[in-house]
RNA sequence: GGCCCUAUCGUCUAACGGUUAGGACAUCGGCUUUUCAAGCCGGUAAUCCGGGUUCGAUUCCCGGUAGGGUCACCA
């Protein structure tokens, strides 16, 4: 092969990352990993209304519990440093500048009120609105007071996603959008363009809200006569009951909480993998290990419909992961999950093969509590917490199970009660 | 609404013109278990609809339908 494959995750710092951040995330690093190339991490801040404190810190965290490592990056630096992007305006300037001379950019005269005019009497004549409708006959010197828009030449557009295959748009989708704002920062379209060209991405991996704005980085790629990465279009993870994309407003909660639940990394790294690719052609395993799952990547088997986030699913492999760990290292979990008030049980836990989390929800539903103090029930009141007698039964069951593994405690007398209730309650 | 994308069991998916349409999760039943799990065995369950192309369509083409995305000085 003789370009090396370089992949970048950039994240912009509004908050936690969610299930499908990270799944972008995963596949990029995998298709590097696969590859021996280059993964960047680069930070998006090019908005700072948005932007929310801790953020890096946050991503920069749970890409390190999964185990999904960069050779490039704002903590660690590397060849095409920096790596926020507030740090390489000057970049921007340069490449505007360029686009500016060439005659393929201009600065926007109008204020947000006009443009917000424009828009409303478009929308009130059932028009699209296009700001090249609106394009100024002379446009004022760019003095970086004003936003920069690209000149674009509508026109039909065509184009390759390694995923989607062979995509195209018409003329209608291309607008004069904006390079850099009135503040100074360019957009999203804009740098993100100019920082993959000068970090020499190779694949550009993300989710498929971006297939209608690639028209228009068509137009700045050849506005640049520049040549443009591969696309790898990823297809959207739906919530688990509707059928939309997952948001954070759906309840997509923050990866981190998932450790925080007793998930395991490499559980998680494997479930995110199948969200959208499978190994294909007959390989029927599901468990795979991190390395395994690097090894059988391809870009071939990457879903182009959309797939449901299934937690089941996710249970399913941690148990299997976790099944597939060491004695030792079960009991340390477990251990780490019930903490060690409860620590006489650890072992019978880690018999019945209990997953963290349904351990941690044994210590908060109280019933490890109630197992300390099960030698004090009171027969004639077998009332556990507000739960029904049937429920209360059930648990007392599972009680003399556990006493009985135990050799040092005197359980003979709740025993023979117990099961005596049960059986009266059973006819 | 314009433009674009997508479509196999309830869910995630295999199949790259020829299979009794395979697997996994979930579900149901059985075995095992002094309870509950786990484990083992088995069952139910799918190609959105309509046209083509072809000896033969899940697969290729067209249309419809449904769902989704996008139309920002957000990414």
């Amino acid at each position: 092969m003789a370009y090396k494959v370089v992949t970048r995750f950039a994240p912009s710092p509004t908050g936690f990352l969610h299930v499908g951040g990270v799944r972008t995330a995963l596949f990029a690093w995998l298709w590097a990993r696969k590859n021996k190339g280059t993964f960047i991490l680069r930070i998006e801040d090019t908005d700072k209304k948005r932007e929310v404190e801790g953020s890096v810190d946050h991503i920069v965290g749970s890409l390190k519990w999964l185990g999904i490592d960069w050779d490039e990056g704002p903590d660690i630096g590397g060849k095409n440093a920096p790596y926020k992007q507030s740090e390489r305006l000057d970049s921007y300037k340069k490449y505007a500048n360029i686009l500016v001379e060439k005659g393929l950019a201009y600065a926007d005269p109008y204020s947000p009120e006009e443009l917000q005019n424009f828009r409303k009497k478009a929308e009130e004549e059932k028009k699209p609105f296009l700001f090249r409708d609106h394009r100024p006959e002379n446009p004022a010197i760019w003095d970086d007071t004003k936003p920069l828009r690209l000149k674009t030449s509508p026109k039909r557009y065509k184009w390759h996603d390694v995923v989607r295959g062979e995509l195209e748009a018409g003329p209608e989708v291309v607008d004069d959008f904006i390079l850099i704002k009135s503040d100074g920062y360019p957009t999203y379209n804009f740098a993100h363009i100019i920082d993959d060209l000068l970090m020499n991405v190779t694949h550009i991996f993300r989710a498929d809200e971006f297939i209608s704005s690639t028209p228009n980085y068509l137009a700045l790629y050849e506005a640049l006569e520049i040549e443009h990465p591969e696309f790898v279009t990823l297809p959207p993870i739906l919530g688990e009951a509707g059928t939309k994309k997952l948001g954070k407003r759906d309840g997509a909660k923050d990866i981190l909480d998932y450790e925080k639940e007793g998930y395991l990394a490499e559980a998680m790294l494997n479930f995110l993998a199948f969200i959208g690719w499978n190994p294909g052609s007959g390989d029927n395993r599901e468990i795979l290990t991190k390395d395994e799952i690097i090894n059988s990547f391809s870009l071939e088997h990457i879903q182009k419909a959309g797939a449901r986030f299934n937690e089941e699913k996710l249970d399913w492999i941690n148990k299997e992961h976790i099944k597939l760990l060491s004695p030792d290292i079960i009991e340390k979990n477990i251990l780490d999950v019930i903490g060690e008030k409860y620590k006489k049980l650890v072992h019978l836990i880690a018999d019945r093969i209990m997953t963290w989390n349904d351990a941690k929800k044994m210590v908060e539903s109280g019933e490890l509590d109630f197992f300390f103090d099960a030698q004090k029930v009171d027969k004639e009141k077998l009332n556990y917490k507000g739960c029904s007698r049937d429920k209360t039964l059930e648990h007392l069951k599972n009680i003399v199970k556990i006493l009985e593994n135990i050799s040092d405690w005197n359980t003979e007398n709740i025993k023979i009660e117990v099961m005596a209730y049960a059986d009266k309650s059973e006819k």
